[in-house]
DNA sequence: ATGCAAGGGAAGTTAG
DNA sequence: TCTAACTTCCCTTGCA
């Protein structure tokens, strides 16, 4: 999912989320949609992961992973919900998600 | 108090 | 050369 052109960090995170076995790292929460929340014992994998896929040179961490997810809240993409380890994606973020998820990436068109 | 988690200014990196 | 999108550093604030 996603390949082919520069992978953002909310695409890397729904790929994370629509993937089970990783459920021990980040998971959706239910009855809200959009929202999801880290492990607290586990967040530092899927930023490692993360860091794998850009490919950076030092390791990336939680805390860094979440000063690009704080300016995700000035661009709009994703928003810090006031519960412990929790964001949410806006809603136009997830529908593009959602709507390159269901096919686009078939067709040969990248991720706008 | 004490340990996380959150917030954020600011310089640095890299691809296009 | 310039910009976008982080990345790295590191210090302050908030909260249980």
């Amino acid at each position: 999912m996603f390949a082919g052109g520069k992978v953002r960090l909310f695409h890397f995170l729904f790929e994370m989320l629509e993937d089970p076995t990783m459920a021990h790292c980040v998971s959706w929460v239910p009855a809200a949609a959009g929202v999801f929340r880290f492990s607290s014992t586990n967040k530092d994998q899927v930023a490692a992961l993360w860091g794998q896929r850009k490919g950076n040179k030092r390791p990336m961490t939680y805390q860094k992973m979440s000063r690009a997810l704080r300016n995700y809240a000035r661009s709009g993409e994703i928003f810090k919900v006031k519960k412990k380890l929790t964001y949410q994606f806006s809603r136009e973020t997830l529908m593009s998600l959602h709507k390159f998820q269901q096919g686009d990436l078939l067709r040969g068109r990248d991720f706008v």
